[in-house]
DNA sequence: TATTTAATAGAAAGAACGTTCTATTTAAAT
DNA sequence: ATTTAAATAGAACGTTCTTTCTATTAAATA
């Protein structure tokens, strides 16, 4: 097993483990144990759970954006309903118990400025890609836009946790239906 | 200092840096500290951390329950904007870090099962009472519609975190307006 | 083949965790 | 005034935490 498989190995189990519990309540023994890597190993990869947590975050970070790329085109018609159906997909994929990066803000706000600037950042730049979208559309009021459909992207995203993606995601893509129409008349 | 005042300050210290940083982020001694308190006066009135998180989510409820019951008149004309604002109120003063509930189902998923219930349970309550005030202004598709202003109520939660509890429930209650002109016509 | 580099298991360190114990002081009840 | 009960500070317990160390084995490079 090369070098970077294991690096692979103990970025995806511990990916899942923070996700399924937190960053605090899952230690660093069970992600050796559980990524079948020595306790060197992982300190040879990342020199603190800290930062292992960044790079996480990193990565998770890219892979969000690649679901929102893939399934929106350039100069779509309806660039709005296709981030929102990008975003459900995602929940199904990987999103059933919430937003990582908003656990990390809410774990490391004022203890951690690192993690918490690499979480924040991310939510702005979600933001500022909506703005973007509706400025390109023609939005007069696309800063407003913005700021809804990301509230619809969160809610989906939290009510995924109590009745499901499935069901989150096609009421959110209900809703975003019904505001494009009232926004365009 | 009377013992139900010394009760008091344990609820009132824990819930806040329980809900500034997370359950298993914060430790006991930290909360005895805080609190001014000695060791054992936490545990005569709570028997371990995880009852001790069982109460603060329990008063946590029902605080919000106030909130939205005292906003919320009996056969209100606008049911549904009148929660969406008793809510914003809510984020106002007790919610610009997130969702408690969310968290404690996150933090405690798997590992302490009457933890999760409280918190899903409320969830599932909130949905409920949605769906009777849908049914209620005689909206047949009232189960469609409880979800969705779940989702707004949710989306404005995490959105506070970001951009502020303010411009997140203005948004929040224009998405709402401009649906409820919809479903109506 | 010889040499360097990675990965290993597991012990050990030292701090922090939740919890319990002890001994003392304060307050209430008789 | 005497007894009973509560609350106190802080030490102590056993466990777990993150991190470091050691000594050994496996892989890759020269």
């Amino acid at each position: 097993m090369s070098r970077s498989l294991k690096k692979e190995a103990i970025l995806n189990t511990a990916e899942a483990l923070f996700y399924d519990h937190g960053f605090h309540a899952v230690g660093l023994k069970q992600i050796i144990n559980e990524s079948n890597v020595a306790t060197m190993t992982l300190y040879n990869h990342f020199s603190s759970k800290e930062h292992l947590i960044e790079e996480i975050l990193k990565n998770r970070e890219s892979q969000y954006w690649s679901y929102l790329n893939s399934s929106v085109e350039e100069e779509s018609h309806d660039p709005f309903l296709e981030i929102v159906e990008a975003h459900v997909k995602w929940l199904n994929d990987k999103g059933k118990k919430g937003c990582m990066f908003l656990r990390a803000i809410e774990e490391f706000n004022g203890t951690n400025n690192e993690i918490e600037s690499i979480a924040r950042n991310h939510k702005n730049k979600v933001l500022g890609h909506l703005r973007d979208l509706g400025q390109k559309k023609g939005y007069s009021n696309y800063e407003d836009i913005a700021f809804q459909i990301a509230v619809l992207l969160e809610g989906a995203t939290s009510m995924a946790e109590i009745v499901g993606a499935q069901q989150a995601g096609n009421q959110a893509l209900c809703m975003v239906e019904t505001l494009l129409q009232a926004w365009r008349s």
